[in-house]
Parts: structure tokens; sequence; C-alpha cells
DNA sequence: GTGAAAGCGCTAACAC
DNA sequence: GTGTTAGCGCTTTCAC
């Protein structure tokens, strides 16, 4: 008789009644813990099907005192950037028996401490975090209880946790220096906020190129805006506003990109003709822009994988950080201006 | 004295003792389920702090019978359109007291019914999800249990859940008739794959204008692909091997979009001075091409909200469907062909 | 091999 | 108001 739903779930002694042995025994065969014979197994595992017998994982999870459940937080869950990456750690996890919440802290503190608070709450058995911000981090609490941590992306100033991030710094280097080569003399840099790592680095690998080409930094051509698409916007407006308009644009994220080059079609100017450009990340959308975007292309996948590996390394001994290439992409936005 | 972490985290019981009360009155104070008085309260709060207490919630799931997590499960976690509706979800959800934990099922039967496991094993208070298939769900399990269901952008065929989709048989018909409007009298269409609604609605849209404008139905004109950047590609390659090419497309998803305008720009057709093109999901990106992408756009953020709020609802009574207006966006690709 | 029993952390029912 | 108690579903001793 299949009854209209509702009915109570089936737990495990509900299995073990059914198959006429302990609940001790029905757990021993779910779990492989222990030998059982084999008619007895049998019983047991037709009452499962029988049942439909799910185990209740929070019941487990209070045995056991830890879930199989890894926290993934990220800055911004609609860049794509960081939702590749969650591809990666799905993956990985996925291999070593764990499950993957995906956490959307929007770049706020607050937010951040909130789902750090919900991983402890859940003692969760594991933590990739792409920081808020580098400077003042949420980490401690976690690294107290011992929850192992893997903060990708963004390296945190302080903390002593597992790492695994790109070279940004040579990366920004290797794309201003491009820049400098096709003859661009006023290039700007349009980078994220102060107290992201990512945002300092490739600032930093910026300054870099410029003073090997021995050129001047000039602060004027430098933007600190909010790694967001109306950041870019803004940048582009504020940098194009005056007299001395910069002849090209390194922009050092993805949404940012985006932003820079609405704003740079708002204002008719001609890329590359008048402003070269390159940005950071990679995008399906990227050769089909006019022109095509050049870019540095990150590995996300693999930054998703490794972190994965670490945390199922379990931050056991010394913290160790992994360094990924990024790979400069030249297209048809950093073609020769002029 | 801060020692390097590893102690055993606090319990209810440790709170209670450091309060000098009852673990039941440290429950009271934590959920204000009952008064309890000021100083015992005061001297609960402060053990609370003092030992950077955090309840255990799988503890709590036990004795509740139900988390507070709804899953959302979904078709294609790197498509910006449904990253978009679940930050929907999750505003929706936050309002509510609700986590929300994303779920990929790669358009993967099996892996979908793997996620719907987990939300039964962990009795998630509810599941929002965008099926992998529309023919054959995995839906029943959670309905069995009463675990409140509700689908988005894809709609159940059997299956009676609350909805909430778009129109997208209109929506694709008067995208469509833009299409003819502007000239175009061989209008090939690139849709989804069969068992998934939204392909197949789109697809009846797009018969419905041609109907209504006099225009035959030309089955060598229809691809079915996977609604993946690939199929996208395959589609054009095909549709313009021969002769008798399209002088427009209309294309059912956003990725296929991308895959499409590849293919063109790789065989060097024109848009729209040799096709015309008319997407379906709006992107960030969408201005930045060149011609400037015209799209059929949905409200991926109301889909969401209005999804928690169905779910918030829990279910009780007929099932309900929500049908939200898409919005079509003429931009450059559509204009005037030849 | 197998079952009985205890207990993980929390809360709701019940006494006081 | 407050504490005592029982029990959620599961796993893991510990006897046998």
């Amino acid at each position: 008789v299949v009854s209209a739903g509702r009915e109570r779930t089936a737990t495990i002694t509900d299995v073990a009644r059914a198959a006429r042995v302990s609940p001790a025994t029905v757990s021993r065969v779910l779990n492989g813990t222990s030998e059982v014979s084999a008619d007895r197994a049998e019983r047991v595992r037709t009452a499962v099907v029988k049942l439909a017998y799910q185990p209740f994982s929070p019941a487990r999870a209070l045995r056991h005192q830890r879930t199989n459940v890894w926290a993934a937080i990220v800055a911004d869950i609609e860049n794509p950037f960081f939702t590749s990456v969650v591809r990666g750690i799905e993956d990985g996890a996925h291999e070593r028996g764990y499950r993957v919440v995906l956490c959307n802290s929007d770049g706020d503190l607050a937010k951040e401490a909130d789902y750090v608070d919900v991983a402890i709450a859940e003692r969760m058995a594991g933590v990739v975090i792409a920081m808020a911000s580098t400077r003042r981090s949420n980490l401690a609490p976690l690294l107290d209880r011992g929850i192992p941590v893997v903060a990708i992306d963004r390296r945190p100033a302080r903390a002593t946790v597992d790492c695994v991030v790109v070279d940004n710094r040579a990366g920004a280097a290797e794309a201003t220096a491009h820049l400098i080569e096709v003859g661009a003399r006023r290039i700007a840099c349009i980078t994220g906020p102060r107290g992201v790592s990512t945002a300092t680095e490739r600032l930093a690998g910026y300054r870099d190129a410029l003073e090997r080409a021995g050129m001047e930094v000039d602060g004027a051509l430098v933007r600190r805006e909010d790694f967001r698409e109306a950041g870019g916007y803004d940048a582009v407006t504020a940098l194009f506003g005056g007299r001395d308009r910069p002849d090209a644009l390194f922009v050092a994220n993805n949404q940012m990109t985006v932003g820079a080059l609405h704003a740079l079609h708002d204002r008719g100017i001609d890329v590359p003709g008048d402003v070269a450009i390159v940005g950071f990340d990679d995008a399906p959308w990227a050769t089909l822009t006019r022109p095509q975007l050049s870019v540095v292309a990150q590995p996300t996948n693999e930054i998703g994988r490794v972190a994965a590996e670490l945390l199922a390394g379990g931050g056991g001994g010394r913290a160790r950080t992994v360094v990924l290439p990024p790979k400069l992409v030249i297209r048809q936005s950093s073609a020769r201006p002029r």
C-alpha cells in the first residue's frame, strides 16, 4: 500500500526491526565496520531498500563530532572566476567523499563572519575561503578549533594557513610590460580595494614593469576601486575626465574590465586605437568583444583542485603556499595604439 | 591564557556550569523560548562569550528533526543565469532565517539524485531545483517525505510541485516575431535538449511566431543541442554547412549564444549583415560585443526571490505556478540584415 | 558474530 | 522561573 506520503521517515531502528536484527548490526552492514553474517546482511539490505532508509546525517554528525561537509566562502558568487574555482573544489571534494556548501560573503566582513560561525556550528570538516579582506581576517575562530582552512586567491597578511594563489605580481608585470612594448607611454592601472592582496600585488606588478622600463609611476594613473563593474566604469570616467589621458589600461579583475569597456564605449573612446587594454581573468565572451580582449588568464579549475588537495591534507604542520602561474593571453585589445 | 587551539569545543553543559545554571536555562536564554531572570540571563551571556560557545547544529537538528537549510540544486553552476537566480534565493532565504546550500547537478540525472539523497539525509527544510530533466524527475522521494520543493526555470511534466518559471513561449515568440519584422525570412532556432521544458517551450514559441506570420516551419532550421557553449557552436556549423543558409538565428540560451557567435565569427559570417541574432538571457557583457547582442532577458533575481517565498510557504495545498514575464531587449545584433 | 546499552549536544515536557 | 529528565538517531564499546 502506497500511502500518501508524510509517514514518519524510517530510522535505523525500523530497519533493524524489519530485518530482525539489532540496530548495531544494521550500522555495521551499512558502514562495513565489521563482519556480519551473509544472511543477516542480506536481510538488512532488503529492509533498507523496502523502507527507503536514509541515514540521518545530523545524528551521525552528533556521534562523530564532525560532518563531511566543506564550506567554500567566496567574496562574490556572481563572479565567474569564483564559480569556476568552486567547480574545481567540488571535483576535488567529491573524489574524497566530501560535499561542498557554497557561501557568498559578498565581500563583506560581517557576512563572512556569519558564515564562519555557520561552519563552526556545523562542525564542518574544512573551509576554503576567498577572504573579504586580507588585512582583517575572520579565520581565528576556525583555527582555534582546529578546523582546516585553505585560503584561495587572496593571501592573508597575518594568519598562517595553507594558501593557493596565482603569481599576481608576475602576471600584472607581464601584462604591463606587454603594453609598454606595444608602445604605450601613459599606462593606467585600475586595481581593487586596499586590504585585498590581489589588488595590492597586481598593482605592485604594474609598478615593477614601469620601473624596469625606466618609466615613472604617475599616481594620477592609479585607481583603487571595488572590484565590481561599477568600479571599472567610475575609474575610466575619472581617468579620462581631464587632459593627459592614458593611452593604455591595465585592469586588475574581470568585472572591472567589463565596466571599463562600457565606460570607454560610452565616451566614444576607441580600443585599441585610443587606448590599449589588458584585463585580468579570462572569460568565454572575451573573444566576442570587438576588439577581442587581451587578458591575464588564471588556472581557475586548478586553483580549486589544489585547494581541495590541501584541505584534505588537513593543514598538518607548517602552512603551505602553492603559487600557480597566470598566463598572458594577447588578443586584439592590446594591439599597438594610435 | 590563550592555549594553542584544539581544546574541546564548549558545549551547552560547559556554559551551564560556568554560569551556575542548568543547561535548560542556557537553552532558554539563547532561544528566547521562555522568560529567564535578568541576572541568570546575564551570567549565561557572559559565559557564552567567555567560552566562545557555538550551538552544535547537528544536535539541534537531531532534536528538531529538521534543519534550517535549503538546498538549491541547479543544472549548471557556471551558468550566470543560475547563479543570479541563486542570489535571489539567498536573499529570500536569509530574510526568513534559512541558509542555502548550492548543489551542482551538472544536468546529470544521477548527480541530481545524489543531491536529492543528501537533502533527505540532512532533513533539509526545502529544495529549490532547476531539474536536469523535466520528463524524468527525482522529486518523488522528496515529496514522499513531505519536504517542500519548488521547481524553477524548468517545469516538471508530471510531478505537481510549486513552480517559478518565465513565459518562455511568449518570450521566444516575441523574439522570433521581431526577427520576422526586421526582414528575416529563413530564421533558424537553436534550442536545448528534449526533456527540458525550457527548450521545448522556446521552440514552441518560435513556431508560434512563424505560423502567425504565415511562414512555414522548416525542420532543417531547427537544431536541438545541449544548452552548452559547444552546442551553439555545433549548431551554427551544421546550419551554415550547406546551401540555404538561415538569415536569422534565435538561440534559446546564453551559453549556446556564446558558442554560436564564436562559430559565426570563425566562419567570417557578419552579424547582423549576414545573419540577425537574438539570444535568451541577458549578460553584463552583452553590450560589449560588436554588434551588441539582442536578447530575451529574464528577471533572474525575482525568480529566486519568488521561489524562496513559495518554499517558505511550505507547499501547503495545491501546487502553485508563478509565471514571470521575460523582456525582449533589442540591441544591434538583430538590426535589419543584408 | 551479535545484541544491549551508553552517550554524543540539545530542547521540550514535566515537576517544583 | 528553574532544574531534572528523557530522548531525538546513530555508532561504539562491552559482554557474551
